[in-house]
DNA sequence: GCGCTGACTGTCA
DNA sequence: ATGACAGCCAGCG
């Protein structure tokens, strides 16, 4: 894996229960702030119980995805650790 | 090593 | 306010 892999998943893993951080802002932390969709990518195709990935968002507030109970089990998670959701997108 | 895909984002029409 | 287009990056076949 490259060190981008690496730095993206401390990052998100660095995210305390109740706050979410958007692909981007987590593209920004790993060094690459153009690489939102690689940081995605990783999600996806590198998904592990130690990166809590329902904790990365859309910009727009969107959930994005999920790759381990679909959009509706991550929503549901972020609502049980207390971030404040509406129809499924953040509500900053 | 090349090309396609994707849990993205920002801008233009 | 929606929808379409292009730019961007890492992983996988």
């Amino acid at each position: 894996m490259s060190e981008f892999a690496t730095i993206v998943r401390s990052v998100v893993a660095s995210i305390p229960a109740g706050s979410v951080m958007t692909y981007k802002e987590v593209a920004i932390a790993a060094g690459n702030p153009q690489a939102a969709r690689a940081v995605a990518n990783i999600m996806a195709a590198n998904y592990d119980e130690a990166i809590p990935c329902h904790r990365v968002i859309r910009s727009k507030g969107g959930l994005g995805g999920y790759n381990r109970g679909g959009t509706s089990a991550k929503a549901n998670i972020l609502k049980g650790e207390g971030v404040v959701l509406y129809k499924q997108h953040v509500h900053f």
